[in-house]
DNA sequence: GCCAACGTTGGC
DNA sequence: GCCAACGTTGGC
């Protein structure tokens, strides 16, 4: 998952209660179609701050509640309000995630492509603009294996 | 700040 | 259904 650090950083989700936030303000259909789709409680989260001098994957989370109505599409005062959704027709899903590790060392774009299962991840390919998007079991056990970190999931699922 | 890539909108 | 125009994203 992807997020501007000075819009919303890994530290403001480790500073949330209980360190869960709902993933909302996903306005595009096929990021829409993961978390509605396939994303489910146990998945791990790769954190990803972009848009930065650096970007970078900086920590861990992990998936606690399946996908539901992204409300904030529904309220007219909302950033990303969208008068298509409807309580009958929401169009917009999320799904909460929490906090589970701050990686020692962030894993920029240069380490990232210098590896030889990392390269090919989506999130270095050139224009990509998705905010939310698929990880193989291989580069999460990368990321992990790069970072030193134990694994942080709790309920067993893969990326 | 620049600009390439992408998704969405809307006229036709 | 096509496609040009536009707004946004995001690396650099």
């Amino acid at each position: 998952m992807k997020s501007e650090p000075g819009c919303y950083g890994l530290q403001t989700l480790k500073d949330e209660p209980e360190q869960i936030t709902c993933w909302d303000g996903v306005r595009n259909y096929q990021a829409r179609n993961l978390l509605r789709d396939r994303i489910r409680v146990g998945d791990g989260v790769l954190f990803y701050h972009s848009n930065i001098r650096w970007p970078a994957v900086v920590g861990l989370a992990e998936v606690v509640r399946d996908s539901y109505p992204d409300h904030t599409a529904l309220d007219p005062n909302a950033d990303h309000f969208d008068p298509k959704s409807s309580v009958d027709n929401p169009v917009w899903y999320m799904v909460d995630i929490q906090y589970r590790a701050t990686l020692p060392r962030p894993l920029t774009r240069v380490d990232l492509a210098g590896h030889p299962v990392l390269s090919g991840m989506g999130v270095l390919k050139k224009g990509n603009r998705l905010s939310v998007q698929p990880v193989s079991a291989a580069e999460w056990r990368a990321i992990l294996e790069l970072s030193g970190l134990p694994d942080p999931l709790t309920g067993g699922r893969r990326p």
